[in-house]
DNA sequence: GTTGACCTTCCAGTTACTGGAATGTCTTCT
DNA sequence: AGAAGACATTCCAGTAACTGGAAGGTCAAC
């Protein structure tokens, strides 16, 4: 398969497969013209891979389970144990925009938003600490 | 003031705070021996730049912040609008990071987790939509 | 005069791509 | 055979917002 054809199977750009291989993801081989060649197995982890960063999960964790998913003998307490600490992420994440959300629609609310000058916003983060006195 | 005292009272590195110089959001004055001096204003500025930061707005809407706080003729609503397009980004970032945990918590719930190599997770993973027939 | 803390600039690296230029190849149409 | 258009290739640069480190200058204290 050519890289256009294998990228609209996993939805991923050429540009993006690319760079994949690039970085050591996937291995495609050589055609005699010098196009690569997907066979269906690097189809199946780009696309794997593709589900993977749909998920949130970085370039490495990828690697780490691409090699899992490559491994006969892995144990699955090892992907367990990788989605649990990127699920831990993600939920620290959540949490720190919950509260800047909290803060800001606070601060929303007692800004009249009008052709006026003063705003409580502007206020609030000029009242930063460190600088009050 | 030198850097590091600016630094420490607005919880800025000096990394971060000559950064932010060179892209033209503060501007010090020198001394005599090279150092930069910050006058009041600028540590105002700093502070205020690292609140906006920690409430999650990017440089660019940090700038447009400054901008309107120094403007004494800003109208409250440009303040308003600029907060609430980023209240609407991080909601969309958190919708999407609630969208992936649950699918992940899903199939974290439906793995053993054991030595065994059998796993839920990278079938998952291995059956993204494209590759599937 | 020398240590140590502070400051300076400059360069490189991070994450995960994306855009663009310059060029080569394949297919199809006339 | 030649030309057009869709594909492919490589390489270089840029994004966001810093961070780390090297090499060196300055300042205050002992």
């Amino acid at each position: 398969m050519n890289i256009g054809e294998v990228a609209e199977a996993c939805g991923l750009s050429a540009k993006t497969i690319r760079y994949y291989e690039e970085i050591g993801l996937v291995a495609p081989d050589r055609k005699a013209n010098g196009y690569r060649d997907f066979p269906e197995a690097e189809g199946h982890k780009l696309a794997f891979v593709a589900r993977a960063r749909s998920l949130g999960f970085s370039i490495e964790d990828c690697r780490a389970l691409l090699a899992l998913y490559d491994d006969p003998h892995r144990a699955s307490s090892d992907v367990r144990e990788i989605v649990r600490s990127h699920v831990r992420g993600i939920d620290r994440k959540i949490a720190d925009l919950q509260g800047m959300r909290d803060t800001l629609n606070h601060l929303v609310e007692r800004c009249q938003g009008d052709e006026r000058p003063e705003c409580p916003i502007l206020d609030d983060l000029a009242s930063a600490p460190g600088i009050r006195r």
